[in-house]
DNA sequence: CGGGTTTGACCAGCGC
DNA sequence: GCGCTGGTCAAACCCG
């Protein structure tokens, strides 16, 4: 486990000496607007270039995705240099990127990375629930509980957990607004980082979505967004009426919109990076600006090839 | 007052 | 077996 985190994670994507690494990245747009206007670049073609269809994270994090899919989509990914790896503790990469240890982020070149982990079980409940049942609140023997945690959990049996979706943003805040709700639960000091990550719950019920959060150990501009779990439901921003703009392919090019979905905007490259260097996932005529476009494009091809292939006949 | 955040403590898993 | 680290809990606190 503890080099879950390290082998999703820890390779800088900006560095230009990973050509043997191929990786999914996905840059998120910032929440700053000005570093968005920086690094958009509208170019509606750029979301001609995508078939309507293509799933996105925001699809995914809406639950319209089959983890399933996912599941086999990163298995299938294994086998492609382009793939990241998977980020789940006990599922090593695939073939790249040992991890370094050193605190390096993995993956791209790309400003960002995405994994996925699919060890997990189906089940929805990702440890949270267990604890919870393990714990309960006054119980009679109050007396050591009031501050311990019992622990209901059956020995041997190992915790399930959610698949893994990680994401890169280039942001100054380190919670980027998606269009759900989240509660803050925890914080912890990150090892060889002087940046904390943040555990977010999301605030639905029966949601037993999570979200890690953290900073990039070497460049504190990126902020590191781990994904575990399925939405039940839909995003708030989408029951508001929000979401027909904020989803809204034009969101993407629009600055003056200010995403609040990095999700959608996931493919935003940070300018410093190497796009010679990729191995990449986007297509060589495509300038970096647009493949900020792409990001659900670039991300499913290797995420969920069936869904291009569809498109891609 | 309800909901979110902070923070210290506990526990499980893993490596040595 | 021990220590370290990640993940989570939950009381206290904060805020609108």
């Amino acid at each position: 486990m503890s080099n879950e985190g390290r082998d999703l994670y820890h390779h800088n994507p900006f560095h230009n000496d990973h050509s043997s690494i191929g990786g999914t990245s996905f840059p998120f747009p910032s929440d700053h607007p000005s570093m968005y206007n920086s690094i958009v670049e509208p170019s509606a073609h750029n979301l001609h270039g995508l078939d309507p269809a293509y799933m996105s994270f925001t699809e995914y994090l809406h639950g319209s995705m089959d983890y399933s899919t996912l599941a086999r989509s990163f298995d299938l990914s294994c086998s492609s240099p382009e793939v990241l790896y998977s980020a789940e503790g006990t599922q090593k990469p695939c073939g790249v990127g040992e991890s370094v240890g050193t605190g390096d982020i993995p993956v791209t070149p790309n400003s960002s990375v995405s994994s996925s982990s699919t060890e997990a079980g189906a089940e929805d409940d990702s440890g949270g629930k267990s604890k919870k049942e393990r714990q309960p609140k006054g119980s009679e023997d109050g007396v050591e509980s009031s501050k311990k945690v019992n622990k209901p959990k059956k020995k041997g049996q190992k915790r399930q957990r959610e698949p893994r979706f990680a994401f890169m943003t280039k942001s100054e805040v380190d919670h980027l607004e998606d269009g759900y709700r989240w509660r803050k639960y925890g914080q912890k000091a990150v090892k060889n980082s002087p940046y904390p990550r943040s555990y977010y719950r999301c605030t639905t019920q029966k949601c037993t979505v999570k979200k890690r959060v953290e900073r990039s150990l070497h460049d504190p501009s990126i902020v590191i967004t781990t994904y575990e779990g399925q939405h039940t439901h839909q995003s708030p921003a989408t029951l508001r009426g929000n979401a027909a703009g904020m989803f809204s392919p034009s969101m993407l090019i629009s600055p003056q919109s200010r995403p609040s979905f990095p999700q959608e905007l996931l493919f935003q490259m940070p300018p410093t990076i190497n796009y010679g260097n990729t191995s990449s996932i986007y297509p060589r005529n495509i300038t970096p600006p647009q493949q900020l476009q792409l990001p659900d494009y670039g991300l499913l091809q290797d995420i969920v090839p069936s869904l291009i292939h569809k498109q891609q006949p």
